[in-house]
DNA sequence: ACATTTGCCTACTGTGTCAATAGGTTAAAT
DNA sequence: ATTTAACCTATTGACACAGTAGGCAAATGT
């Protein structure tokens, strides 16, 4: 399942892409195009810019602005970076103590296949993609 | 993410599958021959009772025994009776009240088709696969 | 009839995440 | 100096996860 903060995450970055590439847009107007909460998108702003996807400006004038072109942004990097990650089960996710059964496990392989779909359906999905209707 | 609750029904669902079809499992035995805990397993199991999945036997020499063939059984119908459902995003859930967005949302195609992916992945692997480690 | 085995049921607990909210501090522009 | 806007810390209520505990009901063998 993927939550709010991945969703919210995705419409923030279409939202800042669908502006005018030369201008900073503020959280206030984007919270409010998009009809979510401005304290809660602030939380997850937070995450895309320690993450390097957005630049935050302060100050007047200031607000939010990509980093690149919204053609370069998979929807995958997106969903990993905010959700923490995009593996469906535990024992697949990067940090995760090894699994005693892993070599007799018959269902590990149904599971790393699956992890594979999803992460090539959502990396090659760009933002752009999504403002083009093109998936 | 799939839970616990999701991944130990399959494991159980494929222990009752190997053992002889003619012959009630107790529940004691594939907890220790899984290393999943009795009790929390139990919890789990009784799911699928209800879902007539497996059949509860009471009693001395009870114990549980499957409904059909494990070449009848699809991971995706075991995962989505468990984890209750198997939608990615909240607004695909069967019973979701309408979000007023659909008509306009730009991320819906890709959460449908990747929802179809999903289905379509796990409804079409049966336990009989797993066990015979054709996935 | 009784003891044993096994499933079935209710209830509880600790930990963590989700989805927010609140209030204050820093940075930059006019 | 004032305004605007990002940035930061903390807290909240609700809920799910992963289990645990104890007892009741059903069926069997002796």
């Amino acid at each position: 399942m993927i939550s709010t903060k991945g969703r919210y995450a995705i419409r923030f970055m279409m939202d800042l892409a669908e502006q005018s590439q030369d201008r900073t847009v503020p959280l206030e107007e984007t919270a409010a195009r998009q009809d979510i909460s401005k304290k809660y998108l602030e939380m997850i702003v937070k995450i895309l810019v320690k993450g390097k996807l957005v630049k935050g400006i302060s100050g007047k004038g200031g607000g939010y602005r990509l980093t690149r072109k919204p053609e370069e942004y998979t929807v995958g990097e997106i969903l990993e970076l905010t959700e923490g990650t995009l593996a469906v089960v535990a024992c697949l996710n990067e940090d995760a103590e090894q699994c005693p059964r892993e070599s007799i496990c018959k269902t590990l392989p149904m599971w790393r296949k699956f992890d594979s779909l999803v992460r090539d359906y959502f990396f090659h999905i760009t933002i752009a993609d999504l403002i083009n209707g093109k998936v």
